[in-house]
RNA sequence: GCCGGGGUGGCGGAACUGGUAGACGCGCCGGACUCAAAAUCCGGUUGGGGCAACCCAGUGAGGGUUCGAUUCCCUCCCCCGGCACCA
């Protein structure tokens, strides 16, 4: 490696060598530096990295080498998210078992990733499809059972009529089965659930306290969590037949209720289908109608009366009820009181089916509002309400509150937007669910002692139902309880499973007598936790809910798992995320070949801030690779070894006391960007203009020598993070003292920073015209004098018709002029 | 449809707290080196006007606040992510 040209190959097998020898990344708690756990998503191994894996990853490695520079010990750990459906897809095209399959895509992964020379400790691998890691979530499951934080459930499913099998959202194409292409039926069966709805009002109050969480991240989850505080309120069915409860978070416009809508799975819908054949079979129709969020709210409003009216609660009045198919049944008790003119879906329904339309809500100073047109669904002061007029809407909501209470027909709740987690999958490939199901016994959880239940993994996939439900070896087994012959649960778990709670696993990797230790105390929370923006909602969500079951059954402490996130943007090519279906992907590994690793890290982290989308260029490419040769030419010219005595600044020539300055500059920069602010790019352009600034340099004196040596190994430390093994070569080269991974990050000297004099702008009303030298503790009065006596700039200023100066200390000067001069 | 993000030169992007719009890189143009090419190095590069010093316009569109707006507010358009069984 000491020849003249830059050649990457070589070189970053060195360098990855010489880390591995001193295993550098190999951390454990006795480590005397303080601890700091950064960590990536972990992958799901569909076979090889792509772009998106190589950004997430670098930036990743970029923040564990920096913060490792800095002093701390880093934990930086890597595992494979492995069960899911493409494994079976996979398995079905191709003819092998899913986890042979998953463990080649693991091994190619893995060869990968080391190639990027990502420092990971990879002594805690986590396979998730291994039973020494599902076997602790089988056991967390029986004891969320046990706590009665899981139970069984009936839930719709997409269920492929052909293929006898059960489809996911996304094997579900235009309202058919991807494989059969038969029109997908929806069916209701026994799925398992956990109560994470219990934790809502936490999962929300915490987002509080996640300051080092990007704000959208934490708008996202509040509106997912979606808390709304209303009221039940049971209208009175005129038949007798008891009452139907709705749930209104506008209790202010009920004068304005026109109509009940029930969701069509609501039991007084399906009750009275029973014996009404039209009513039945629109229930049936809307059974089959897609159920995704987005899908329901723009599909049609439809609906249809029920022979049956209820009484209106205040006004005594019947009302009409109606199923309708915007209502879910799955959100508040499944029926709403509609008030057309001030909701915009009960409008636009009774619009569709002429029902009447009623306002009671007016903006504040305004008259009766216009709602045939549309609704009007701000708050407002209340009208033809009886005793709440002149209220506004909040203090109305309190009044009816009071009212029905107080006839006890209504009480306040708070309802969540979010829903029971569903964890039951009916597919093979994922972690048995560990329940017997016995004829005497009922459900009985598997004990921890018989733990893990394994998922066989030679079996027979044909794509048509899950093996599990034709493997006998697996599916007949004693009941724990009574010993009797029963059946295993032949679901698994959602994978969102296992990746809610790896990131604390890492920590104990290798305990086998309990899911965790006290070692997570020593690396949770995760300092530093980076993934894609996709993840904002679903995973987050469920990582911090497991955070909190964990909490409370006393293996964790504290109350969140990450302290700072990242959300990374994607890859783009052509202004469209690299994908398969696109034609567009470029692959990680012929870019590795071509440029090497360390170019295609310095290009991720130059082409675009993280949490920015990143467009795909070969020539960006190509400049990244450019700018590290000319730094290996630029310090291999110079690779004598040098007796470096300490660098007085009062002895460098004016050149190289400019050059002091912008080396001091770009540390705290450089510093700031990747410690404060995470812009790698901007990190990125102050090392490019640096080393210009070195290359055009020329040494006038034996201090100027001693600075241009300095400003060389700076520019190596401070581009390691990014481009580790270039720089850790060239540290050797330059005769530098250990390994460059391990060296301590540079301080910038205040000295340097101080500025005596500087150009500041001048504006005239706003308008740019030029600059003025001043010095630092230059007056007012003596830098305006200035400015009029500069010929260039007095041009623009009539003297008597400035109105007054803007003076931003530092920045710049506006001078404002009267915008009509008087003129005699 | 709802929630979140984005829109700045030919392209990727910079401008961090309301204070010089276009840092840095790509591309392109010109020059140096070379018999020539590649590589490398140097200079120029938002648009329009002017010989020039300079002047005018300009950050998706329209309006507003301000001495000053890419940045804050309102209305609108377009693109991307999520919407609970893809991970």
């Amino acid at each position: 490696m000491n020849e003249n040209r830059y050649d990457p190959e070589t070189v970053e097998a060195w360098a990855q060598s010489r880390w591995l020898e001193e295993g550098i990344f190999e951390i454990d708690e006795g480590d005397p530096r303080p601890p700091y756990y950064v960590l990536s998503m972990f992958p799901y191994p569909s076979g090889r990295l792509h772009m998106g894996h190589v950004r997430n990853y670098t930036i990743g490695d970029v923040m564990a080498r920096y913060r490792r520079m800095n002093g701390f010990a880093v934990l930086q750990p890597m595992g494979f998210d492995a069960f899911g459906l493409p494994a079976e897809n996979a398995a079905i095209q191709n003819r092998t078992s899913p986890a042979r399959w998953t463990e080649s895509n693991i091994a190619t992964m893995r060869i990968q990733l080391n190639r990027l020379g990502f420092g990971y400790d990879w002594r805690r691998e986590i396979v998730t499809c291994r039973p020494d890691y599902y076997r602790w979530e089988q056991w967390l499951f029986t004891e969320l059972y046990r706590r009665g934080l899981a139970y069984r459930e009936k839930a719709w499913v997409n269920w492929d009529p052909v293929d006898q099998t059960v489809l996911a959202n996304e094997q579900v194409i235009d309202g058919r089965g991807w494989r059969s292409g038969a029109p997908v039926v929806r069916r209701e069966v026994a799925q398992w659930f956990i109560r994470i709805t219990a934790y809502a009002e936490e999962l929300l109050t915490g987002l509080e306290s996640l300051t080092g969480w990007p704000e959208e991240v934490r708008q996202m989850q509040r509106n997912w969590i979606g808390r709304s505080p209303g009221l039940e309120i049971d209208f009175e069915r005129m038949d007798g037949a008891g009452s139907i409860r709705v749930f209104t978070t506008r209790a202010d416009t009920i004068f304005g209720a026109t109509y009940l809508a029930l969701a069509p799975e609501h039991p007084v819908v399906r009750e009275t289908a029973g014996r009404d054949r039209a009513l039945a079979d629109f229930v049936r129709t809307m059974q089959q109608r897609e159920m995704r969020e987005a899908a329901v709210e723009v599909a049609d409003r439809r609906g249809m009366p029920l022979p049956l009216l209820v009484r209106h609660p205040l006004t005594g009045e019947a009302l009409p009820v109606w199923t309708a198919s915007f209502v879910l049944a799955s959100y508040g008790t499944g029926a709403i009181m509609a008030v057309p003119a001030h909701d915009a879906r009960d409008h636009e329904f009774a619009l569709r089916y002429g029902l009447p339309i009623r306002p009671v809500i007016r903006p504040p100073g305004a008259e009766r509002p216009e709602t045939q047109v549309r609704a009007l669904t701000e708050e407002g002061v209340v009208f033809a309400s009886g005793g709440l007029d002149g209220l506004t809407s909040a203090e109305a909501r309190e009044r009816v509150r009071e009212w029905l209470e107080g006839r006890g027909v209504a009480r306040a709740v708070v309802r969540y937007r979010l829903r029971d987690w569903g964890v039951s999958r009916q597919r093979y490939w994922g972690c048995p669910i560990p329940m017997v199901h016995c004829a005497v016994c009922g459900t009985v959880p598997v004990p921890a002692s018989a733990l893990p239940v394994r998922l066989p993994e030679d079996v027979e996939f044909s794509g048509v139902s899950s093996p599990l439900t034709r493997d006998a070896r697996f599916l007949n087994t004693p009941c724990p309880n009574c010993r009797r012959p029963a059946q295993r649960e032949t679901d698994t778990f959602d994978t969102f499973m296992e990746s809610s709670w790896y990131y604390a696993r890492y920590a104990a990797y290798d305990c086998r007598e309990a899911i965790l230790d006290e070692r997570v105390h020593h690396w949770l929370p995760v300092s530093q936790y980076v993934g894609g923006v996709e993840h904002a909602v679903l995973h987050l969500l469920y990582a911090r809910f497991f955070h909190k079951l964990l909490r409370d059954l006393g293996w964790v402490q504290g109350d969140e798992p990450f302290a700072r996130l990242l959300s990374q943007g994607m890859v783009l090519k052509d202004g469209v995320k690299m994908s398969k279906s696109k034609g567009n992907v470029v692959d990680p590994e012929a870019i590795i070949a071509r440029y090497g690793a360390d170019t295609a890290r310095f290009f991720m982290m130059f082409a675009a801030p993280p949490d920015q989308s990143l467009e795909w260029s070969e020539q960006g490419v190509e400049g990244a690779e450019r700018y590290l040769k000319r730094l290996w030419r630029l310090v291999g010219e110079s690779a004598e070894k040098r007796a470096a005595p300490p660098l007085d600044p009062a002895a460098l020539s004016a050149e190289g006391r400019r050059l002091w300055r912008s080396l001091h500059g770009t540390i705290a920069g450089v510093s700031h960007d990747y410690g404060v602010r995470e812009t790698f790019n901007t990190a990125m352009a102050k090392l490019m203009e640096l080393t210009h600034a070195a290359s055009r340099f020329e040494p006038a004196g034996r201090m100027d020598r001693v600075l241009y040596g300095q400003v060389l190994e700076t520019l190596l430390v401070l581009l390691h993070p990014v481009a580790p093994h270039v720089t850790e070569a060239l540290w050797t080269r330059l005769g530098g003292a250990g390994l460059l991974a391990l060296h301590p990050w540079p301080v910038a000297d205040p000295q340097a920073l101080e500025k005596e004099q500087w150009d500041l702008v001048v504006q005239v009303n706003g308008r740019r015209r030029g600059t003025v030298s001043v010095g630092r503790d230059e007056p007012e009065s003596e830098i305006r004098s200035r400015i009029l006596a500069d010929a260039g700039l007095a041009r623009h200023i009539d003297p008597d018709a400035v109105e007054r100066w803007v003076m931003v200390r530092g920045r710049l000067v506006n001078v404002v002029l009267r915008k009509d001069p008087a003129s005699p």
